[in-house]
DNA sequence: CATGTGCATGGATACGTTTTCAAGCATCTC
DNA sequence: GAGATGCTTGAAAACGTATCCATGCACATG
């Protein structure tokens, strides 16, 4: 009962037609329509599929696309990666997945992988820089950028508050923007949340609660956040609250348990990532500060979870799988229209862990 | 600058050998030593890899494995999903990534796809049953399911506290098992957490603490949880205080809510996964039930933010990341070796979710 | 010296598909 | 009726690799 698959050729004898046609009829080619029935009444009846092996070597290039997340541990990525499947099933296209773990060499690896597998599209949530990508984009790859830009990318990716889009189908072109945004080393397009706007919005908001020393616990890739929040601060700009922890749970707590430690004066914080977020209501309680009554609390990232949390956490809610769904839209399209770039809306989301400075 | 790829006759017209010499050499076969020096320097400068299309379609397989999990937003999964990709990455080979959502149709379609691919390994959180992988494995596909077992499989699947592994090099072997627990309609092996152990302690835990009216909270996929439920609560089953959802959270939600409504008596809830975990502080929270004073709890997963919760929540830890590493390398021994299931231990970690009846 | 053994080597083939090309045929146009 | 035009069709050539097989050579054995 081991019988191996079917192939074109069998069809093509069982129809008495040359392999040519077989081919033809099933990709949609002209045939007369007795051929054309009959072919497929074959087709079907040896249960035939035609080989994605042979079709990809004929022409040089795997279908589908990759996808490279730093975590799918964090609740963030794994929308995000919902939003790439959702996607890719519509366009009937396979998603080969790398995780990153944030480290420059798993993704130079994974990059090599994809070549090897003759897998040309690849939507990343970028670890490296230029050294990583511009080879894989040198060998012809579709690159898109998702979450974030690659770390040595100029973090000056401007948002207007009237040209970002308002819902989903509204888009901002940054090909529309001045040339000083457009100095990043890789001209590839990017998916990325409005995070100057988000973290602008977060830190007016607990401005307007009466905070003035507020912390900024960022994490890798967050270059452009940590940017805004300069930026929404103003200068000076407290050096020792801005403090950064790598990708792991165990470096996030410890950047924020020392952040409280360090600096028992500030009111209140604003982290990068859930996973910071996390560690910091974590540490937070371990050191007996009251949320949101001896520290209030922003956290990037709306996940499931921080309405468990009490008092539920005040996020910055981006749209994890729009993001996805989106690059993903990029990445296929890509080659027919020069895909431009795309900023989405963050919205922030008041609940309970802000409260006035005491 | 445009530049194809090289091949292996690039490399052999270089090197001034033939291809098959090339492909010796690169394969590990044997060849004199200078010419392998020859050639392994000629491809490094050439800068060549060898096309996993030529590879594949010649040895008529691709390599790599599929993964299928319901939804990549379930923290749980995302950590199965890291353990597979680990041991995939050690072994180089690449991941195709499936979200099922928990639906027959999808997974039905996605099993198309890897069969289209080539792809004739997947490791899978099923959703379906028989009717699903049969043709799957018929077709000569390697299967492995991991964290369930098909809907249709029996649930007896037994566990004994003393073979189970301790550890996690140590393992149970499904095989070793009176055959009863061997009628299962797929001869799949499968890398599963030892629910009904888990499921037990829990139990058994709430019991001591005095509730008698202890309710579960179930999903898809959770078949062998709610039958080891019924086991440990002994007959007879209130079966009012089982009740089951659909995978999304707004299901849950309401499950969890109608629940609490309909048996306010009830005094602890035992929940399948942590979607319906979350649902039921949810819930309760909304119903202004207290944790654990009015109503304790119980979930399954272990998840980070199960620590942030307050109460934190008292949880039956599965080892996710480790179901999907033994799971990947099951896929990837088959065929060198019968592979065997494997049962993983779970634990009881006690928080704060739980308290005496009232 | 003749023969056998072992190894390194390269030519040729096959894997399953798409696509090009030319041929066959019917219909239309002048 | 001759030529042009259009459509359908199948043979054949790739795509890049692994492997079978035959060849040639060096060396050991008789």
């Amino acid at each position: 009962m081991e019988s191996r698959r079917a192939t074109i050729k069998d069809v093509a004898e069982a129809a008495g037609v040359g392999v040519a046609t077989v081919s033809r009829v099933l990709s949609g080619g002209s045939a007369s329509p007795e051929t054309r029935e009959r072919v497929l009444a074959v087709a079907a009846h040896l249960d035939y599929r035609p080989s994605a092996l042979g079709r990809n070597l004929r022409q040089r290039r795997t279908g589908g696309m990759g996808l490279f997340v730093p975590d799918l541990t964090d609740t963030f990525y794994g929308q995000l990666a919902e939003g790439v499947l959702a996607c890719a099933r519509s366009a009937g296209e396979p998603v080969v997945l790398g995780s990153t773990g944030d480290d420059l060499e798993q993704e130079a690896e994974l990059v090599g992988m994809l070549l090897e597998q003759g897998v040309d599209r690849v939507i990343a949530v970028p670890s490296g820089g230029a050294e990583t990508w511009a080879p894989a984009i040198k060998a012809g790859m579709t690159v898109v950028f998702a979450d974030r830009l690659p770390s040595d990318a100029p973090f000056d990716v401007p948002s207007d508050r009237d040209s970002v889009s308002r819902g989903v189908s509204d888009l901002m072109l940054l090909d529309g923007l001045p040339p000083a945004s457009r100095t990043r080393p890789l001209d590839v397009p990017a998916v990325l949340a409005d995070d100057r706007a988000g973290i602008r919005t977060a830190v007016r908001y607990l401005r307007g609660l009466g905070h003035r020393r507020i912390a900024f616990l960022g994490g890798p890739g967050h270059g452009r956040r940590v940017a805004a929040f300069r930026e929404a601060v103003g200068a000076p700009v407290d050096e020792d609250l801005v403090v950064f922890a790598t990708g792991s749970r165990d470096s996030a707590y410890a950047a924020a348990s020392g952040l409280f430690q360090s600096r028992p004066d500030l009111t209140a914080v604003v982290t990068g990532g859930n996973v910071l977020g996390e560690a910091a209501v974590l540490a937070a309680r371990e050191l007996d500060l009251r949320v949101p009554r001896d520290v209030s609390l922003v956290m990037y990232d709306d996940v499931p979870w921080a309405e468990l949390c009490s008092p539920p956490l005040t996020v910055i809610a981006q749209p994890g799988r729009d993001i996805g769904y989106r690059a993903a839209e990029l990445v296929l399209r890509a080659g027919s229209r020069r895909p431009r770039s795309v900023l989405l809306p963050t919205e922030l989301i008041v609940r309970g862990s802000c409260g006035p400075r005491h």
